[in-house]
DNA sequence: CTAGGGTTAG
């Protein structure tokens, strides 16, 4: 049955006044069960003020099991009021919630400070000796932040001194927070001196080589580990994701359904669809829409966002579409992947229409919508509106502009030809431009004609030190697009030291069931002549307008 | 009476 009929049941046997003609122990379990089956915050209230006002305060389990729903429900100055209410020094189950309480949210300094508290009172009184739970909470606060290390090998060295190394999730915890510090060797040699491990042990070790590119060793971990469960390939597919290893994902994926052993979760779905959105492979996107509706596996938000993502990147904006509306859970992720989409699909207008309505529903738009929405006004020709979005973006939702938005307010300037202010705004930014900015910036002068002005731009650049010392290579192209050549020569002899030998772009598209690979500049796929066609006819129709 | 490992979008 429903939490709330227990609640009723439990509670109607405290509130009458029977509880005076009850031992105190029987109100203390009474009140104890009330807490593990309570789900509303305002019924664990109740129980605390039941607590207080029948001075249990002292009682372990009870403070415990209220700390611990209050953490539930998020309410963490809750926690750490009855914790500090506590009638004396608490003993270590109790400092081991609080600091668990803390451990994962973006306060974790708070667990570290609690633990030095505590060694403190451990010093004096052995109640509070932290134990194998402490450390693991600890170290596990430390792997959330990116400053922490120093804190975190200081937990190691005590956990080897109070010989809790020999304990599998404290090693765990270990493991996992030098894999977040990129910190594979400490990593491995930790792994190597435990003396047993599981799945959570080698998942994390998995993990720690997929992060620092190290694929090829982590496969052969993953091969060589005892047992995989779904975390342990989700690792591995989020690898190769992270690594554009799309093929090796779907691979990989595949090799997970022929073991047939286990059900794809959430987090495979959404790097596999991924990788689909990557590769254009519409027909595997669309085998796993299908096996997630044959399988009944709930329509989370972020499997529909991953879906309109892979169905939108697919060229099936309708698809995308489609599987927005028949989402009845939509979030801002949800919206801002079809915003995306439509806006990919060059359907500005479209795109402004979903954030109207998403506005109205009161979802506050983040970074990635506005950018998503900038695009939008640039590809539909609302100059003004995109402009207008730019500078009350930081007033209305208190997003602060970011290189990626000046990207976008640079193409709307730049398409009304107001080429002079585009390079005023970048040059009132609060943050050093990217080569990507300069390059939007200059293209504009392309299209425009105004060589002037790129020119001037190009002499700021390399006066200023901008462009990640690119700012040469920009001159350089500027007097080729010129015909320039012998400016072209002259930098290109004293500036300019090796060719650029990075690997070119890459884009795939699925047609009929085969997947067609293209890179930049291509002139070798088998129907070249006839892609060339028709790229000159949609060119050409795209200048008349 | 409390642990430790997982994903995405421009």
């Amino acid at each position: 049955m429903c939490g709330s009929c227990d609640y009723l049941r439990l509670w109607s046997g405290i509130s009458s006044n029977t509880f005076l003609t009850q031992p105190m122990t029987q109100l203390n379990v009474r009140l104890y069960q009330l807490l593990k089956h309570v789900r509303l915050l305002t019924q664990t209230k109740q129980i605390h003020a039941q607590i207080v006002f029948r001075s249990l305060g002292g009682s372990n389990n009870l403070i415990g099991e209220l700390i611990r729903s209050y953490r539930t429900h998020g309410k963490l100055k809750s926690v750490r009021k009855v914790f500090s209410e506590y009638p004396s020094l608490p003993p270590t189950f109790l400092w081991n919630l609080v600091i668990q309480a803390y451990s994962k949210t973006s306060f974790t300094e708070e667990s570290l400070y609690l633990f030095k508290e505590m060694l403190l009172y451990g010093g004096r009184h052995s109640l509070a000796v932290p134990d194998d739970y402490t450390f693991t909470f600890t170290i596990t606060a430390c792997s959330r932040q990116r400053t922490l290390l120093a804190f975190g090998q200081n937990c190691h060295t005590m956990v080897i001194k109070h010989g809790y190394d020999s304990d599998v999730c404290v090693g765990n915890a270990l493991v996992s927070m030098y894999v977040v510090y990129s910190r594979t060797v400490s990593a491995q040699k930790v792994f190597d001196e435990m003396p047993q491990r599981d799945t959570i042990t080698w998942t994390s070790l998995v993990k720690g080589y997929a992060m620092n590119g190290n694929m090829p060793q982590a496969e052969k971990l993953f091969i060589k580990m005892p047992d995989r469960n779904e975390v342990s390939w989700a690792v591995m597919i989020a690898g190769y994701v992270g690594h554009e290893m799309y093929n090796d994902a779907l691979r990989c994926f595949n090799d997970m359904l022929a073991e047939g052993n286990l059900e794809p979760n959430e987090a495979i779905f959404v790097s596999v669809l991924s990788a689909c959105a990557h590769l254009g492979q519409i027909s595997q996107g669309k085998w796993i829409h299908f096996y997630i509706d044959k399988n009944g596996v709930p329509k989370s938000s972020n499997i529909a966002t991953s879906l309109i993502d892979m169905y939108a990147k697919c060229g099936k904006i309708d698809c995308a579409k489609q599987v927005f509306d028949e989402t009845d859970r939509r979030d801002l992720l949800t919206w801002t992947s079809l915003i995306s989409g439509l806006s990919m699909h060059g359907l500005g207008r479209e795109a402004l229409q979903m954030f109207d309505e998403m506005l109205a529903k009161g979802i506050k738009p983040d970074n990635v919508t506005l950018v998503s929405i900038l695009n939008a006004c640039s590809h539909s020709g609302q100059v003004e509106e995109g402009i207008a979005i730019f500078y009350n973006m930081e007033r209305l939702w208190g997003i602060s502009p970011k290189i990626e938005h000046f990207g976008c307010l640079i193409d709307l300037l730049s398409r009304a030809n107001r080429l002079e202010d585009a390079f005023k705004a970048v040059k009132t930014m609060d943050m050093d431009p990217d080569v990507i900015i300069w390059r939007a910036l200059l293209s504009a002068c392309r299209v425009h004609g105004n060589a002037g002005l790129a020119e001037r731009i190009i002499h700021h650049v390399i006066k200023a030190g901008d462009g990640g010392g690119e700012g040469h290579l920009l001159l350089s192209n500027l007097y080729a697009s010129l015909g320039q050549w012998e400016n072209v020569r002259r930098i290109r002899e004293s500036k300019i030291e090796k060719e650029d030998i990075s690997t070119p772009g890459c884009s795939y598209i699925e047609i009929d069931s085969v997947v067609h690979e293209f890179l930049a500049a291509d002139k070798l796929h088998p129907r070249i002549a006839e892609i060339n066609l028709k790229l000159n006819e949609v060119m050409k129709r795209i200048s008349l307008d």
